[in-house]
RNA sequence: GAGCCGGUAGCUCAGCCUGGUAGAGCAGCGGGCUUUUAACCCGUAGGUCGUAGGUUCGAAUCCUACCCGGCUCACCA
């Protein structure tokens, strides 16, 4: 048995069970009737004086864990947790007979138990189940952390997160909220009419984004697969396709550094638009934060490390160049000039390896200088051709590229930009990118064949855009760590484990 | 990958500086208590002090290496 530790508390609790089930108490029963949700039974109830409750005289069937056990003698207290909240129950002697009474003595905080009773409300004003009978539906063999402290130990939060939302109700209730997060964000799209779609998360080539890609290798096809760093160039074929609005929820893997915001796996939105360009999407974008922060926090404004933050239209809008000047506070010459950008750099003590060009620089200041400073919802525009081998380049200035990133809580949430549907062009970029790999940079976009085919039959102008769910969720949530967000974060491998 | 902080009972923590062989609360166990709610009262049990070495008559405590986690930095355009 891999009960590893098989301290006395567990040996306490397997020697009770043995004793239930020599009377002929199944222990994990295979089903039971649930009657009422605990949550429901306490907003209807809760409000109603003792008297009329009284009166009323509510059976109730309920089933959940037993989260606390005050036993009095001939008496006793117990909370119950479902996933809707939690009820007390009272257990009398006189109420449930003897034998029931001897059973209940040997549950344990943490069994799951299933109470048929009566509402009534006690002498503090509680409402609570008196039990007619109770009924083990889950023994429970290792003790849940304690009462009061719950908790803390973070690693034992990430690894055991079933442990931390049995006892935790906030971290229940961000989970919660992150799933909804996600069906309002779903119902926003599908009322505007765009299509959830899935494509590929094995890719063989991994394009969409520049990040170290995780490969795999299917044995059937003999050939190396990559988890896709991003799903950009299926959607496009799709809006290829003749799919006008589309969008995908899910993962996105890169094989690179932990970090209070970068999981190796994490959730992302990408929506794409045909006949739509980087601006319609910046309103699109404005609109969906509005909206997604009222359905979710109630209001427009977010409480995010100690700031409050007006989700509020119309979001500041500053180019790459204002951005770095205005909001970094740098000076006026990183917006044209090499060595300005690169002094810059230097001053703020960001490593450079040399030779890098004026838009490399610019990236870096604002990815170190600016976002942590765009606290309120920003929209940056106007990013160099260079660093967005994708998208299409403004028509009166070539060297820049309409595209936006939106950034809240100082994060980036959001990147987005109108495609480039230019095969021609899309084939002189992919050679750039080819050339810089050749030249060592493993980032460069590899060249992908089959999505420049797909180009060359014509893809709408169109515009797309991704948001990373996973710092969305932070932000609304006010968690300083992306594995608040997730449920279970990758971690390094606890030692000498069972499979 | 680097620096700093942490790992002691199931949980939350003290003890470490100033070495003498481990403590509290909760949870548990036994007893009492038929409206308690951090229930209460009496009693009781529970530990490879992250791992492995070293120093020492003696190590939770000092030293070294390693493991795991957290934070910061680097990496991540």
């Amino acid at each position: 048995m891999p009960l590893d530790e098989m301290n006395e508390l567990i040996r306490k609790r397997l020697a009770k069970l043995e004793e239930l089930r020599s009377e002929g108490v199944e222990p994990y029963p295979a089903r039971y009737r649930v009657e009422h949700a605990v949550g429901p039974l306490v907003a209807e109830y809760d409000p109603q004086s003792p008297e009329a409750l009284e009166a009323a005289g509510v059976r109730v069937g309920i089933a959940g864990r037993m989260m606390s056990l005050r036993e009095m003698g001939k008496t006793a207290f117990a909370h119950l947790q479902d996933s809707s909240g939690r009820i007390q129950i009272y257990v009398r002697l006189d109420d449930v007979g003897p034998e029931v009474f001897g059973r209940f003595r040997r549950f344990d905080i943490g069994d799951f138990v299933g109470v048929a009773g009566v509402l009534f409300k006690t002498k503090t004003g509680e409402l609570t189940v008196q039990a007619e009978t109770v009924t083990l539906l889950t023994k429970s063999l290792r003790p849940l952390p304690e009462k009061w402290h719950g908790l803390k130990d973070r690693e034992t939060r990430y690894r055991q997160r079933y442990v931390d939302l049995v006892v935790n109700q906030d971290v229940r209730e961000l989970f919660q909220l992150r799933s909804r997060l996600i069906q309002v964000v779903r119902n926003f799209l599908d009322a505007r009419g765009f299509l959830e779609v899935e494509t590929p998360m094995m890719q063989p080539l991994p394009g969409g984004a520049a990040a170290r890609p995780f490969k795999t290798f299917h044995h059937a096809l003999g050939i190396d697969l990559y988890l896709r760093i991003a799903p950009e160039l299926y959607l496009k074929r799709l809006v290829v396709g003749g799919f006008e609005k589309v969008y995908e929820i899910n993962r996105n893997f890169r094989n690179e550094g932990l970090s209070s915001e970068h999981n190796p796996e994490f959730t992302m939105l990408e929506f794409y638009q045909a006949y739509a360009d980087y601006r319609d999407l910046m309103a699109l974008v404005e609109t969906m934060m509005v909206h997604v922060t009222r359905e979710l926090i109630g209001e427009t404004t977010v409480h995010h490390r100690g700031a409050d933050l007006r989700l509020e239209p119309p979001f500041a809008i500053y180019t790459l160049g204002e951005a770095l000047v205005k909001v970094g506070g740098l000076d006026a010459a990183v917006a044209v000039e090499e060595a300005a950008a690169r002094a810059a750099c230097a001053e703020r003590e960001i490593p450079l390896k040399g030779g890098e060009t004026l838009a490399l620089l610019q990236g870096f200041l604002l990815d170190k200088v600016v976002e942590p400073l765009l606290v309120q919802p920003t929209f940056v525009v106007d990013f160099p051709r260079e660093l967005s081998p994708l998208a299409r380049s403004k028509d009166d200035e070539p060297d820049v590229v309409e595209r936006f990133e939106f950034f809240l809580g100082g994060k980036e949430i959001a990147n987005a930009y109108t495609e480039l549907n230019d095969p021609l062009e899309q084939r002189a970029r992919f050679e750039q990118q080819a050339a810089r790999r050749a030249a060592g940079d493993e980032e460069a976009h590899p060249m992908d064949r089959d999505f420049l085919r797909a180009l060359e039959y014509g893809m709408p102008p169109a515009a797309g855009c991704g948001i990373g769910i996973d710092r969305l969720v932070m932000v609304l949530t006010d968690s300083p760590s992306i594995r608040d967000v997730i449920l279970f974060p990758h971690m390094r491998p606890e030692g000498g484990e069972e499979p």
